[in-house]
DNA sequence: TTCATACTTCGATCTTAATCGAAGCATTCG
DNA sequence: CGAATGCTTCGATTAAGATCGAAGTATGAA
């Protein structure tokens, strides 16, 4: 019988509890160690690097020895939009492994979706973007108009970094909690990079949440009006 | 602690090779009964209808009834968006797809379903008099509008008989060569009736398939422009 | 060297769920 | 009314793989 892309293979990687609660770690954007990971699927040193192996061979991550360490992390872009899609849609089902709590609404105003800014806030950035004609919608794909350039670098982000990078600059990431797109790519990257760097925006400890400080609000605001 | 939608379930509903083929046929677009998708899936019925029932109760899937026929597609937009973007990932890592071979195009152009029109005409017939505001559409409801109703007495349709029955007068079902809805209740199978004793069409001998005679075509074409 | 830490591999157990035959239910057709 | 078709449910079997204890490997520290 005919084959297509091999969607069973990357669903039954994910589709195990103990790898999918990895993954969501993962999601948070720092590489983490096998013994971490472990616990935060809570099962033993044994079966995570089990799963890990899995998980590295089907391509979705990859890893980085360091000394006695080994770093794990995901592997490409595309993965992380790939489980923000599927996110997206096992929340608009209610399908949540919590129970609602305050952590919940942190995630909503602003959180990591791998390497760029997700939420209300990532959503309202692109929005602001577009509006001001510096990236440039065309379907679901974006792009950095002349006046975008200028502005990317006028906010102290090497254009040319970006521009050399086999990577997009911009690209569209479908938001789980607000159901819209916000800005990935390398300028997403990018522009995290530099909220956190400016001391705007801080990652919180073990969550995917993002906390801004007084000043980081007032600058965001001024940066991207709605 | 863990946040976050559960993406496991989905994962796992998708990391099943029967229902992954499954689901990739169903990205065509077109709803399929539980006999077909077997076949997409190499497994028998038995255990077809069981992995259906589980994509339905997961939300991926819908089901309408239609006669001893249960078609089931794809539930939402947003299901095809996820599935793309795990293809999109898959494919990247190897793997093409390729499609199934076509069927009778003598049915697929026009047959009878129960009793009325089906196939490329009945498709077509339903879209003429929708676009002629003479049927008008509620979801998949389907209603006789005023300037209908005197078009179909015009064509010499009893439609106060239509009326006395129990039945509905007008009704979607759902096409299994187009995959698109054609008009059932009593005024569809009035209209057919209409067909045959005009002598426009003909049923085949020991087939569903209609064949339409050359004034019938001159006549289909005039009553439901394109 | 010796010990400790971090992780992997091996092997055995055990749970889950995929599978299909057979029987049952619903609908249509003659 | 049967008879035929399309599909579901039940039950038993079987295969896959998740899990962890124990042993093995690699790196760093004392």
């Amino acid at each position: 019988m005919k084959e297509g892309p091999d969607i069973a293979l990357i669903g039954s990687l994910i589709g195990d509890p103990a790898r999918a609660n990895m993954l969501t770690a993962l999601m948070g954007g720092r590489a983490l160690t096998p013994t971490e990971l472990a616990a935060h699927a809570g099962i033993t040193l044994q079966t995570a690097s089990s799963h890990l192996a899995k998980l590295e061979a089907g391509g979705l991550l990859t890893q980085r020895k360091q000394g006695r360490h080994r770093y794990y992390a995901l592997s490409e872009d595309e993965v992380g939009l790939m489980l923000e899609s599927i996110m997206g849609f096992a929340a608009s089902r209610g399908l949540t492994r919590h129970q609602p709590g305050p952590k919940d609404p942190a995630l909503r105003k602003a959180r990591v979706c791998y390497n760029h800014l997700a939420g209300d806030y990532g959503v309202r950035m692109l929005d602001s973007l577009v509006a001001a004609r510096q990236i440039a919608v065309t379907g679901e794909d974006l792009a950095l108009t002349d006046g975008g350039r200028a502005r990317v670098e006028a906010l102290g982000i090497d254009y040319a970094a970006l521009k050399k990078s086999r990577r997009p600059i911009c690209r569209t990431c479908l938001d789980w909690s607000e159901r819209r797109s916000h800005l990935a790519g390398s300028l997403g990257e990018a522009l995290l990079t530099l909220f956190i760097d400016k001391g705007w925006a801080k990652r919180e400890q073990n969550s995917r949440a993002i906390r801004f400080t007084a000043t980081g609000e007032k600058a965001f605001s001024e940066l991207f009006p709605q």
